[in-house]
RNA sequence: CGGGACGUAGCGCAGUCUGGCAGCGCACCUGCCUUGGGAGCAGGGGGUCGGAGGUUCAAAUCCUCUCGUCCCGACCA
């Protein structure tokens, strides 16, 4: 492509509305424009990049045994009453009726079309197993869309759905689509981690995030520095260590209430008392589908809801407003404890190891100082209930645990027989019974991945492509326009790049080279040739890797060395 | 949904407090000049100041309503 021809706007300076580095330079790079909040248009640049992982995906979607479909995007509101979605997905649903008034959603995701599809087409257990997948555009109505692609409204994703006999087949579709997972990812040059996930209310541990490590994502995971164990955050668990249960000795005094004013928060009892915040009970009161709970931790400890609600066995689970504390449970906010407390109290199994603890006295105004847990207050439900920190033990080895931030760029689920039993998707098996298709589906944000490609690789120039997403491969910068053996040379070169198929962006506008030198870094092209009227008299070319400080040069007449570097990058690009 | 900020040329912003000619930089067009890291000079085009209503001799500026965007939080398959 010639520049001087190609629509590719690139701006100096960074509209306003963006944050986040792989936002700002998609902005800058003329990859993406944003038409509403959260619905953006893709340039030919952007979308070159969008192509490239849609390339990588199909290809191992494919090599999986998946074949590819496209369904609509536009779905009717009764396939999803029928999922009893239609009024369980909230807000998120983009809602609206056609000229008959008949109720539709534009499409966040598609368990319900395509079990629709299957139920009607699939009879026997001889047709299972199959899997198919599509990459359409999606729609779901965030409450807050933000960082460009990165969490839009409209997003193009790949999403899979995988149709099995029974629960055995169906784990081993799962494992074959995490495997093609991470090839994906690792010819996509991405530095990411398979991560268990929270499963939700359909149970099972067969779901895993694939995760980009990146500082700027909204996800926390934990990870061994050993083992190959990592899980989301929300789901991380670390080895217990046991201690000593400390009680008090026989002469230790009670339980004493303070006065401890304005102190509702644990940092400002933890100064009033001259003491660090891990000898302070947090309470906290929780509801579910079960009702009320009060649940326990050290004070420099999270509580992690996600543990919180699998230890209730509830479906759902909220921190109610203050209002409700007060006036249902006649709670004083802020001065909250477990001595006593009417409604279920969860311990987490920090704290009989807390030794002497203060926590509040349920009395505006008051804490308790000298609690002892055994002996002032009690409870059978203990579990582990706070998030993991850095530098705990590995639940499966004896190594530690880390805490790394990254972005979400794939999700695979086991779903089970959830939706091919509410949409009735059966078949026949061998001894002529009826049963339900378990179910498995897949998906992968392609911007998303475009988005956490260039969160991870770019420096102060701009981006710094994966040889595999990058939509040019390389920039053939001509310094020297008017010189016409310059030109010659570079007009050839550029014909040579295009008759062995290398995608080559061929900076032929009357610029000065400052301006082709910075759009060269800004658009992240791995390899950079440069020739002016001065190289071209020493009958060398500069080539300049993308991602090393330092150029080389190449003598003109013999340009090997050129293609076996080409060659090298390809190479480093297709491993997996 | 709660809190905060913003909306003036394609982009980045000043002007708003204290009402009185619509501004600056970049980008764009023309010409000259320049050509190894977003040059220089000269000339030029481009605005319902987000929208509606109100106050006033006079509104980008004050008041009311409204729409949109961003940030923090809550919420969320």
């Amino acid at each position: 492509m010639r520049f001087s021809r190609m629509h590719l706007p690139t701006l100096k300076e960074v509209p306003a509305e963006a944050e986040v580095i792989s936002h700002r330079l998609m902005l800058r790079a003329g990859m993406i424009r944003r038409l509403a909040a959260g619905i953006y248009s893709y340039l030919p640049f952007g979308l070159m990049a969008l192509r490239n992982v849609e390339k990588i995906v199909r290809q191992e979607m494919n090599r999986a045994g998946a074949q590819e479909v496209l369904l609509p995007a536009v779905q009717p509101a009764e396939l999803w009453q029928e999922s009893e979605r239609w009024d369980f997905y909230g807000k998120e649903l983009l809602r609206f009726k056609d000229r008959h008034q008949r109720n539709f959603c534009f499409g966040p995701t598609h368990e319900e079309v395509i079990t629709d599809l299957i139920r009607h087409e699939i009879r026997s257990y001889r047709q299972l197993p199959l899997n198919l997948y599509q990459i359409q555009t999606k729609f779901r109505d965030e409450i807050r869309p933000r960082f460009g692609l990165m969490r839009g409204r409209e997003f193009i994703m790949k999403d899979g759905y995988s149709f099995d006999v029974d629960d055995t087949a169906a784990t081993s579709s799962y494992q074959e689509m995490r495997a093609a997972y991470s090839r994906i990812f690792t010819r996509c040059g991405l530095d990411f981690r398979a991560v268990e996930a929270d499963s939700g209310a359909i149970g099972g541990n067969f779901s895993h995030e694939f995760v980009v490590l990146a500082d700027s994502g909204e996800d926390a995971i934990a990870s061994c520095s050993k083992c190959d164990y990592a899980a989301n955050i929300e789901k991380a668990q670390s080895r217990f260590i046991a201690g000593d249960v400390s009680l008090p000795d026989a002469g230790v005094a009670p339980a004493e209430a303070v006065a401890t004013p304005d102190c509702e928060s644990i940092a400002e009892v933890a100064a009033f008392f001259q003491t660090a915040p891990a000898n302070i009970l947090k309470s906290m009161i929780f509801e579910s589908d079960l009702g009320f709970c009060m649940v326990v931790v050290p004070g420099d400890r999270e509580v992690n809801e996600f543990k919180v609600k699998a230890a209730l066995g509830a479906n759902w689970l909220e921190v109610p407003p203050p209002a409700r504390i007060i006036d249902e449970l006649e709670l004083p906010v802020g001065y909250m404890g477990p001595l006593p407390v009417k409604i279920p109290l969860l311990v987490d199994r920090l704290v009989p190891q807390m030794g002497a603890l203060i926590c509040g006295a349920n009395r505006y105004g008051y804490h308790l100082r000298g609690v002892y847990w055994g002996r002032d207050f009690t409870s059978e439900q203990i579990a582990d209930l706070v998030q993991v920190r850095a530098g705990e033990a590995c639940p499966r080895c004896d190594g530690l645990l880390q805490i790394d931030r990254g972005i979400e760029v794939g999700h695979i689920f086991k779903l089970g027989t959830k939706y091919s039993e509410k949409l009735n998707a059966v078949f026949l098996d061998q001894d002529g019974q009826e049963k339900a298709m378990v179910m498995g589906c897949y998906g992968i944000g392609i911007g998303r991945t475009v988005a956490a490609a260039i969160e991870q690789n770019y420096d102060e120039n701009g981006i710094i492509f994966p040889y595999a997403l990058a939509p040019f491969k390389v920039a053939l910068l001509n310094l020297d326009l008017k010189n016409e053996a310059v030109t010659s040379f570079c007009e050839k070169l550029y014909q040579e790049f295009l008759s062995r198929g290398i995608n080559v962006l061929y900076d032929d506008r009357n610029e000065r080279p400052g301006v082709k030198f910075k759009d060269a870094d800004l658009l992240g092209t791995p390899l950079r040739l440069t020739l002016g009227r001065k190289g071209f008299k020493r009958g060398v070319i500069e080539v300049k890797l993308r991602r090393e400080a330092e150029a080389r040069e190449f003598p003109l007449e013999n340009l090997e060395p050129l293609w076996s570097l080409l060659a090298e990058l390809q190479a480093d690009d297709s491993r997996i």
